[in-house]
DNA sequence: CTCCCGTACGTACGCTGTACGTCTCGACAG
DNA sequence: CTGTCGAGACGTACAGCGTACGTACGGGAG
C-alpha cells in the first residue's frame, strides 16, 4: 500500500463520489475506502472543505480546452461549451460539486479566460463580452445541472411523467407533450440552445458592424 | 401559541433558510424557533426531505404566474421568466432548495404547462416547444444560481476579483475586464440573455414560417 | 365515566466533522 | 551507536445531525 497523499485522497474521494452520489461523501467513508485512520486524512487535507475543492480542481483541471485560434469564434465558443460538458459525462455525480465551489485557482480561471478572449478577438466591447459570458455560463450550468439530474424541477426525465399520471384537464400539454418531455437526448438538447445563443449573439455582432 | 401544524413548521424552515442559510436547517432547529420539541414535527411532516419538499411547494405556489392569452408569446415567455426569477428576490436563500427538488405537485407543474402552452400557442410543434422550453429552464435556472451564488465558479461577483489579484501573465483577459466581472446587475444582465434566447427563438419561427 | 386516539415529548442509536493527545518510525547530530 | 526530533498515523471525545421508539396527556365518542 503506498503511502497517503492528497492525490490519493482526492481520487478516493471522487471514486466515491461516482459510485455512491455526493451525499456519501464523508471523512470516515474515504478512510475506510482506504484503510486508514479517519485522522490521518487531515494530515494531507485541512478539512472537508477544502477536499471538495480538490475534488472539483481535479477534474476541472481535466477537461480538454483544446481552442484553434485560428478557428471561427463561432467554433471556438461552442467547442468550448461542448469541452465544459464533458464533464457530465466523465464525472457525472461530481458535477454539482465542481459547479458549486469558487475556484479561484488557475484550473477554475482559465476557461473563463479562454472564453474572455475568444469574446473579445470576436470584436465585443468589454462590457459585451463580459454579459455574454455570463449568458452562456447560465446555459452551460443549467444545461449540466439537468443533465445529471441536480434541478429535476421542470425537467422531468426518465419516464418519470407518464401520460396517465397526469391530470389531462388541469395539465393538457404536459399530457399531450409527455412523450417528448420524458425522453430527452442530452446532446443534442445541448447543442440545440447552444446554436440558438451563437446565433443570436452573431446576429447582434453583425447588426452592429453595419 | 398556536397549536402545530404543518404550516407553522414550513413557515418557520423558511424563515430559518432566509435568516441563516439553508445549511443552517435541522429539525432541531426549527423546533428550538418554534418553541416545540424536536419529534413533535414529525407528527405534521414524514421526515426533513418532506418538509423540504413543501418548502418548494410553498414558494413555488407564491410566484404570481400573471399570463395574459392575448399579449405576444414573446412578451409571454418574457414574463414568465421574468416570474420565475421572482424567487431568487423573495426568498433568495431558498432559491437552491425550490430549483433542486422535483415536484411532482400542481404547483410545480402549472408554470411547465403553462410556458408549454405558450410556445405551443406561438406555433412551434411538440418537439420543438418542448426543445425551447428546456433551453429556457436551463437558462433560467443556470442565471438564478448565479444570482443567489450558490455557483460562483466562473461568475465572481462581490468584487472578489480585483485586477491587482490576478496574474496579468496568465490571465490578461480577467485582468483587463475585471471592474464589469466584478460588478453585475442581475436584473440587466437576466434581461440581456432573456431578449437574446427569445429573439433567436423569434427568427427560427420567422423563417419556418416563409 | 370509560375508552381511545392524536399530539407532544424524552430518550436513544448511529451517523457526521474535527479538535486534541498519543504513539511510532525514519532521519540526522554528536 | 545513541539520543533527539519531526512528521505522519491513529484513538478518543464532543457537539450536532435525522429519526425510530416508547411514553404521557388531553379531549371527544360511546
Amino acid at each position: 500500500m503506498p503511502p497517503l497523499n492528497r492525490t490519493r485522497i482526492v481520487a478516493a474521494a471522487i471514486d466515491l463520489i461516482e459510485r455512491e452520489g455526493a451525499d456519501a461523501v464523508s471523512m470516515r467513508r474515504i478512510a475506510a475506502d482506504l484503510e486508514v485512520g479517519v485522522m490521518s486524512l487531515y494530515n494531507h487535507v485541512p478539512n472537508k472543505s477544502a477536499l471538495l475543492d480538490a475534488v472539483s480542481e481535479t477534474i476541472l483541471s481535466e477537461v480538454e480546452f483544446t481552442d484553434d485560434p485560428a478557428a471561427p469564434w463561432t467554433d471556438r465558443v461552442r467547442m468550448q461549451a461542448r469541452a465544459f460538458r464533458q464533464i457530465a459525462h466523465s464525472h457525472p455525480r461530481s458535477t454539482m460539486v465542481v459547479v458549486s465551489r469558487q475556484l479561484k485557482s488557475a484550473a477554475g480561471m482559465l476557461p473563463v479566460e479562454r472564453a474572455l478572449s475568444t469574446l473579445r478577438e470576436a470584436g465585443f466591447g468589454e462590457r459585451e463580452a463580459v454579459q455574454i459570458f455570463r449568458v452562456f455560463i447560465a446555459y452551460v450550468i443549467g444545461s449540466l445541472l439537468r443533465e445529471v439530474g441536480v434541478t429535476p424541477t421542470f425537467a422531468p426525465v426518465h419516464g418519470a411523467i407518464r401520460a396517465d399520471d397526469v391530470d389531462a384537464e388541469l395539465f393538457p400539454q404536459i399530457g399531450a407533450l409527455a412523450p417528448h418531455l420524458s425522453e430527452c437526448d442530452h446532446e443534442a438538447e445541448f447543442d440545440f440552445g447552444l446554436d440558438l445563443l451563437i446565433e443570436a449573439i452573431a446576429g447582434r455582432l453583425a447588426q452592429r458592424t453595419t
